[in-house]
DNA sequence: ATCGGTTTTCGTACTATGTACGAAATGGGC
DNA sequence: GCCCATTTCGTACATAGTACGAAAACCGAT
């Protein structure tokens, strides 16, 4: 054959290196889900065998740890264009929208602690549009502390909705709020039916609603000194 | 033996029972983590024999989402005395309190999409302490989902801390901005150095602080209409 | 082309886990 | 003491992660 990668060998596959195994297994959680995503699985998907796959990473763990990583890297960098607001609130939607992308992340996160170097840059690059703008060490860290519970919990939430797919709210939903009706969960039943079960619902609209209360408060902090 | 419990059997260990089930595993998982919760360790903790334990659960999926329940039935419930804003407060800090000492159901949450009944009956008492404050079915959701968010978000931003355990903060992450110090993150080194590692410095205080904002703006929605 | 060392791939096998499928043990009313 | 429902559990299988070392592929020097 021709122009051939370098990258292959002489059967018909690829060659391996840790980013594929990374990128495959990236793609595998989102298809099947992170509970899917074995070694021999991840070796099927890249066309290989379970044992190859460790000579490019230590073990599962390690692969959990960079999968993270990875999904950091997806996003946005902030910038200081537009000022530090439009920057924080950029990220924001770049942040949830990647997390969406990678709901089993948010579970990782739990228990993954020592972040990887696309985590760090991000950290550094958000740090650094806040400080630029003004504002103090102390108030950064409470404005990134901030910030960043919102996006993430919401983003959590967002994963644990008893509805995701694209099914209509209401059909999945209907059973549950059947189980409301009967008295037991008067408040649960109204805002069900008034509110979420409204055709045009959306719960990622909430998302604008609490990131527009955290700026506006954030905007406060760098004229007067609550910190 | 005289008055022994009528829940004993003639072998010394305690009946088995689907609440003796999962409240052990609740302690096998808040003592060894939830990755060590198995069946077997499980039947070990309760002296008995792992198929045992499927007699009062279908499978271990159902444990865990037993679990997530039990845990929700930890948080105190919200009350309307001193006032929603007292309340919201309140519970906030229960949830943050029981997702502390249960680190791991954090993580468990991202999955878990069918609430149990501990979970709704506190989610029925938040909304109900909202509503009858004032706020309409429409702030309500927009209060719910922005105080949640930050609450969760925060939690999990605890437990994914670089530094868990009681050791002094500076040991643990002292390696760590020894990386910062060659100049690629002088950001994340100036929050290191000028904030995190200050002796005193307690990541946790940060709560307070988002919070205060959160309610603040809540308040102001009860007398105007933002929603 | 050949050879020798390096790198990469992978076969085998062991341990841990969830749990299906009955069988055995237990308990409680008659 | 007997019978049936409940509870406990032994055995066994499929699926995980991965240790260990052998085989294969690769590559530069001759």
């Amino acid at each position: 054959m021709s122009a051939e990668s370098a990258r292959s060998t002489t059967r018909g596959r690829a060659r391996l290196s840790r980013e594929r195994v990374l990128s495959s297994a990236l793609i595998l959680a989102d298809e099947s889900g992170i509970g899917s995503l074995t070694i021999r699985s991840l070796a099927d998907a890249m066309g290989t065998r379970p044992m190859s796959i460790y000579h490019y990473v230590a073990n599962k763990d390690e692969i959990l740890d960079s999968l993270v990583d990875l999904v950091f890297s997806e996003i946005d960098l902030p910038s200081d264009v537009g000022g530090w607001r439009s920057g924080m609130y950029r990220r924001a939607h770049s942040v949830r929208a990647v997390l969406r992308r990678h709901t089993w992340a948010i579970g990782l996160l739990e228990s993954r602690t020592s972040p990887g170097g696309a985590t760090l840059r991000h950290h550094e690059a958000t740090l650094g549009v806040l400080r630029r703008a003004g504002f103090s060490v102390k108030l950064t860290s409470h404005a990134y502390a901030l910030l960043d519970s919102y996006i993430y919990g919401f983003a959590l939430q967002e994963a644990a909705l008893p509805l995701n797919g694209s099914e209509p709210v209401a059909q999945v939903a209907e059973p549950m709020v059947q189980q409301f009706s009967d008295g037991r969960y008067p408040y649960l039943y109204e805002i069900a039916t008034e509110r979420v079960l409204q055709p045009g619902y959306n719960f990622g609209d909430e998302f604008d609603i609490g990131l527009k209360v955290i700026l506006d408060s954030l905007e406060g902090w760098i004229s007067h000194r609550p910190g």
